[in-house]
DNA sequence: AATCAGGAGGTGG
DNA sequence: CCACCTCCTGATT
């Protein structure tokens, strides 16, 4: 596995850019995060506290959504290669620049015949791929992608509120994008559990009939859903609690045979 | 060492 | 008020 998708190294990675000060904006954090003390922010390129923590965990994510067709993670046996560190390259943060999508694709500066030919491919690819994924990624982030498309691009192209639908819990019950209401947890679980193509290496199920499901990588988990909820020293331990606290609801439950970072939902679909 | 269980107080929407 | 968030103690894997 280990090597990088072909797809994307092909393009320079500082070609997509999406500038995130206008797109993304991270709270600035005050008050309940001011007792911020040195967790471990495992993700940022090395300079931590920073507020664009957030935002460089969501590029990386970002950048795993944009993987075309990487199938490795599914069939992980034991005794994984380098765990813990799948191919994210922290240096290599990619950004989606308005112009991407706007049709400035300046791959080889010298310019070529063939140039035209494939600039266009990549281009409607990126441009494709990008779109499908910001609004995967708005989902997550709590902003609606229409709201961000409406400022960037011309109108009557997309409307991702009116949803595509692919899975059967996805659009009422989980799709908490356009409803302006808080995401609870075990929503933002499934959500993620609805992307196992982008999402398959952090969170994946174990038997979605009955709703179990396991967590793969609980720092990652943990990560997502401190960005989805502005809370920058979210954990797994704290993560963990707020799913304990579901015990009592009858929302989530441990399996029968308990598992280590195994749950299962008391009433899937 | 990581995860699990659950008490307890605090907080933001 | 509720759904967490945070912190903590102690047990388990």
């Amino acid at each position: 596995m280990g090597s990088t998708s072909p797809s994307l190294s092909s393009l320079p990675p500082s070609r997509l850019l999406l500038s995130p000060n206008t797109v993304f904006r991270t709270g600035p954090e005050k008050g309940a995060a001011g007792v911020l003390r040195p967790e471990r922010q495992d993700w940022s390129p090395s300079p931590p506290a920073t507020p664009e923590q957030g935002l460089s965990a969501f590029y990386l994510s970002y950048l795993d959504m944009l993987y075309p067709e990487d199938s490795n993670w599914a069939a992980k046996g034991p005794g994984v290669s380098t765990e813990d560190k799948p191919p994210e390259e922290p240096e290599q943060c990619p950004v989606i620049d308005s112009q991407a999508a706007g049709g400035s694709l300046d791959l080889v500066p010298g310019g070529l015949a063939l140039e035209e030919h494939s600039l266009e491919q990549v281009q409607s690819m990126v441009v494709g791929e990008v779109l499908k994924d910001i609004e995967t990624a708005c989902k997550l982030l709590n902003i609606t992608a229409a709201a961000w498309m409406k400022e960037r691009t011309s109108p009557g192209t997309i409307h991702f509120c009116a949803s595509t639908s692919e899975e059967s819990w996805t659009d009422s019950e989980v799709d908490s994008s356009c409803s302006g209401q808080p995401i609870h947890l075990w929503q933002f679980l499934k959500e993620l559990l609805l992307k196992p193509h982008s999402y398959g290496r952090f969170i994946r199920w174990l038997n979605k009939e009955k709703g179990i499901f396991k967590i793969e990588d609980s720092a990652q988990v943990a990560r997502l859903w401190g960005i989805r909820k502005n809370r920058p020293a979210m954990n797994y331990d704290k993560l963990s609690r707020s799913i304990r606290q579901y015990y009592k609801k009858g929302i989530i439950r441990k399996p029968d045979i308990s598992q280590r970072l195994v749950y299962q939902f008391v009433h899937p679909i």
